[in-house]
DNA sequence: CAAAAATACACACGTTTGGGGGATTGCAAG
DNA sequence: CTTGCAATCCCCCAAACGTGTGTATTTTTG
């Protein structure tokens, strides 16, 4: 069985060079074409397509926002975005949506091929660029080191059950020890943060 | 001029193989090779390789202990994290310490060395179940779309200051309105956002 | 314009939290 | 071996919080 494909993409000449692309490779098969959002959230849902290719510039709204709405439907979808940029804000925003790739419109038929057979086994397929913009994301220098850094494991655990929203009493539930020890933990960190309050705590806690 | 490379492993076999494998490829070099921590935030500073492979298990300190402690001193370093297991968790704190990559150690050899010249060009190397870890982190399933739409502007003014850790009474003062009136906006943002708590509220608005 | 929100305020009640005292156990470093 | 620290537990108390119920302006909007 093929691997089956969507696009949306609204400049006719690329959407039908993909199709062709596809179509023309062993082990792909294109089972539908739109061009704007509309159309493709209408008939995606239908077809269930392995992978989505989306464009992000389209009339009727962004690609972004489509895979918003494909993805609130089913989850499962796999979309890999086609763009023209490395826009590093549509970057984020599109896997913020629930898209799982991000390539360029640029990239070599070979390429591509593999990227739509990547994130269908389960990957992310991007540039080095991008790869590199979304990793440096998650790099924090040097704040949290004083701070989270004196604060012990078990510490750690509880904080991160306050950042959830539960009360002494549920942590302690959780944990099987008694509220008093948590309260005597939430003293600790609270002292090591220098903060007074839950709030202060939790918002340099998804802060660090 | 060939890449340099460095090298940052306890156990001898591997770390003798990996410095055997980078010196018999044209193009690379192993200038350093580390069997702790210590030893590599002494040496890799004055030696300054292009690029790092970084175990995760060392005797003295956590191989993201010390990644973040090599950037901390030079932001322009390259680290591959090398290690035996995808654990989401030391993913993400190896990304945040300063890592810009991220690969197995039953990774084949002639992968490894793109690995090596893809970080140094760069990129940030990684497998395709790590890539999607990553980019998953950022897929926030659809809470902010219509939840905090749906706060009106004092609302989200009131809500502002309560992710500040700001008290009632402090907010009603800043505000210039009574302590009651504060209460009664609180009541309907928790209503909005369908907690119950303060904290749940705060965490929720800061993951918009 | 009339209905619907948004904004503002009040009182009462029980629960949760933060801060102040302690105390005990176990383990690791000195 | 004692000193230090993490982790556990306890009591008290006042302040802060969450919720129910109710009212009164102003603004927005159908």
């Amino acid at each position: 069985m093929a691997l089956t494909v969507s696009i949306v993409e609204d400049i006719d000449e690329i959407r039908d060079s993909l199709a062709v692309l596809i179509n023309g490779s062993a082990g792909f098969e294109c089972i539908g074409t739109y061009r704007n959002a509309t159309e493709a959230l209408k008939g995606i849902p239908l077809h269930k397509p392995n992978v989505v290719l989306m464009d992000i510039n389209l009339p009727d709204m962004s690609g972004i926002e489509c895979v918003r709405k494909l993805k609130d439907q089913d989850a499962s979808l796999q979309v890999v975005m086609v763009t023209m940029y490395e826009d590093s804000e549509q970057v984020f925003k599109a896997l913020a949506a629930g898209a799982s790739g991000y390539i360029l419109k640029r990239t070599p038929p070979s390429r591509l091929l593999e990227a739509i057979q990547e994130v269908h086994q389960g990957g992310s397929p991007m540039s080095m660029q991008i790869a590199r913009m979304v990793v440096q994301s998650f790099h924090q220098s040097g704040l949290s080191v004083d701070e989270s850094a004196s604060l012990t494991r078990r510490e750690e655990e509880i904080l991160s059950y306050l950042a959830k929203g539960l009360r002494y009493k549920e942590i302690a539930e959780t944990l099987f020890i008694s509220v008093e020890t948590v309260r005597s933990h939430l003293r600790r960190i609270y002292d090591k943060l220098h903060v007074r309050s839950r709030t202060e705590a939790v918002v340099k806690y998804l802060r660090k």
